[in-house]
DNA sequence: TTAATATATGAATGATTGCTCATATATTCA
DNA sequence: TGAATATATGAGCAATCATTCATATATTAA
């Protein structure tokens, strides 16, 4: 068996890659989920609805912001199938729509304490 | 036992949610993280590096891009600790930082997945 | 040292984005 | 029905950002 064959093996890998990758409409419902989650407002709002639905005006107060700019969030996390939402009277009530969400965020922050952990 | 304090709950949760919400400084490393997912650019060179070890001109190369866009990029990757280079000979090894990345990926894969079997 | 190659970086620019303000729509209550 | 309340939405604006272009830095080879 022939050792130190790295490079040769680097040049396949190289040669692959350029034809594997997923192409950018396959990317891109992805994409647009991390862009959801890189917004603060946004990725507020996905924590408080993890511990309970909660209206327009409700997520505006608790988090100290104006209920257009809410509005305005919550329905590009609607329209990313983040959050559903329902009408009770008066308010809309929203509520995330999967839990997986949760999941995505939890490993998020372990990645984060562990590479604080490297210092 | 009294039924129906699903409202008075739901009061108790909404006032608790406000303190207990974490702060900008805790969650700015998340977001920060998602805003480097949130680039078609970004992933696919963490797709990329995610195969094998690349140099910069060998992902310029792979990704049909300039040079510059994407060292440009590797430097924002580099800054969240997302990835790491070392210099061999005339070019610069970049690779993934940990595994941790590779997971966050499939678990948004999934969720990505699971939301298309909705229809 | 000099030429060639690989990568990094700063400035400029066009595109995207999050918020505000004003206003529209929808529901409830009197 | 009309007033009040809750939410949605469009336009405008300032800030952010990804790319390009030009150039600087660093390494190798001659």
């Amino acid at each position: 068996m022939p050792e130190q064959n790295f490079e040769a093996e680097h040049q396949e890998a190289l040669h692959n890659l350029k034809q594997n990758l997923p192409n950018d409409e396959d990317l891109d419902a992805m994409v647009n989920i991390f862009k959801a989650f890189g917004d603060m407002t946004r990725v507020k709002i996905i924590l408080a609805l993890a511990k309970t639905p909660l209206s327009v005006g409700e997520i505006a107060d608790t988090l100290d912001m104006s209920q257009s700019s809410i509005s305005h969030q919550l329905s590009i996390l609607k329209q990313l199938n983040l959050v559903s939402n329902a009408r009770r009277g008066r308010n809309i009530h929203y509520r995330l729509s999967d839990q997986h969400i949760i999941t995505i965020f939890k490993q998020t922050q372990e990645h984060i304490i562990e590479d604080e952990n490297d210092f």
